[in-house]
DNA sequence: GCCATTTTTGACCGTTGGTCAAATTTGTTT
DNA sequence: AAACAAATTTGACCAACGGTCAAAAATGGC
């Protein structure tokens, strides 16, 4: 057969089903786990054979970063659309930090499963491609940041002279995914006696923000009305800004 | 055979034997990550039948638990370490960062592992008595935090009013973790355009403390002869402080 | 040297990730 | 509509590996 008007057609069916795949490995990650699952129940569930898995993913491992990367994706949409929130630089920071919360309402296995995949044995059985993907999601996220950091600089409202853009991005990465996965740990909670997971994702992106000296600091203003905007402007129907 | 006394020897070579496992696993773990191996090869590396492995483990998920607490008690040990460090609250606190380099240091991938292990399907395979022992380890580094916030609080370097003491630990815990994670990721160092990685995670410390208010602030004050004080005192030998 | 008990062993089993030749479907030509 | 060729789908099959357990070996008391 040669090059015909079927084939954009075909291409159109062959993403659709990938989509499909992902949907339901991402059901299967979340509930079970990476061997919790084998690939004859996945391609029961979608009901297509296993050799046609095999027609878009390279091996089990290849799947399981494909569903991440959406996931990833996911993450990097939130902070862009928490990016344009419109107000201050501090309140913009902010709304990334919200955005954290969104993504760790419906991911919150993400970082489990990413570190899973980073580690030598499960990375290097993933396609290149897929793991420019990863790598091209994850920049997003970082540069999202970035341009924040670096438009508060300008604008006066983080200091200059303390350190550079990449620093501070640096540090509030670290912090945003740090609290995500000490959140979503039941040990960590008890002992830390958290109730809300998320209100301790934001207040410590807060604090990292008052370390940079990001003005105005939290403990001079009140952010309660800043999140309700957010929510509203931003995350309509979150689920996770508590009390009115 | 009754009770006699080869009991105390018998149960000593057990123990033995169960360390060289766990060394050997380590090795396997660290360089070819968790899939990379099998039992067979381990088996092999100690020169003992895979039978014999099952009697210390009841499976290679549970070796892996006892490979990643084995790590944490030496992240506890090396907290508890810099806990007794002589000096101010703010130093001790110091100290604790420079403790994490030299975890990080000697355990490069341990979050990876221990992030991969708390997933549901691995965490499960694993016998409580080990999951109990990880949980122990991880609740000491925690109160070593814990400890020296409450002492600063007391002391009047940190805020009494602004926040719970265990809110600033979980910041605190937040934070180094995050940060080792961070810096151990190679995409992450490009684009931070970190040289030293380590420098990085002591860096990060330092703002979340400036977050909390914690007297003195890191840019009212030089912590590099700190810095030397603590490697001579607590961790001699330390590879991860550079420039003189 | 013999026996009872404990300990060690590795052949064996079931599961599962991955392959590929055969079967089926699709689309074109006559 | 029949025949044909290209593309696609399939699931039986294979090898690798985690885990088991009956048999073998080692131990220690008599």
């Amino acid at each position: 057969m040669p090059v015909s008007i079927t084939t954009a057609r075909r291409a159109r069916e062959f993403a659709a089903r990938e989509e499909l795949i992902i949907r339901e490995a991402r059901k299967f990650l979340l509930e079970r786990g990476f061997q919790g699952w084998n690939m004859d129940d996945l391609a029961h569930a979608v009901e297509y054979s296993k050799g046609t898995l095999y027609q878009h993913f390279e091996s089990k491992e290849d799947l399981a970063l494909a569903v991440c990367t959406g996931s990833l994706q996911q993450r990097a949409d939130l902070f862009e659309r928490a990016s344009n929130f419109n107000g201050g630089s501090r309140e913009r920071i902010r709304a990334i930090c919200c955005a954290c919360c969104e993504f760790a309402t419906a991911h919150p296995e993400y970082f489990h499963a990413d570190m899973m995949l980073k580690s030598a044995s499960f990375w290097d059985k993933a396609s290149s491609e897929r793991q420019e993907d990863h790598r091209f999601q994850a920049g997003r996220c970082w540069r999202t940041i970035q341009q924040i950091i670096i438009e508060a600089q300008a604008m006066g409202d983080l200091p200059r002279d303390r350190f550079k853009p990449e620093e501070a991005t640096f540090a509030l990465v670290s912090v945003t995914v740090g609290s995500h996965i000490m959140a979503m740990e039941g040990d960590m909670r008890v002992m830390a006696g958290i109730t809300d997971p998320l209100i301790a994702v934001r207040r410590n992106g807060d604090l990292m923000c008052d370390g940079l000296g990001w003005k105005p600091l939290s403990f001079e203003a009140d952010y309660t009305e800043t999140d309700r905007r957010i929510v509203r402007e931003v995350f309509p129907g979150a689920t996770w800004l508590k009390s009115a």
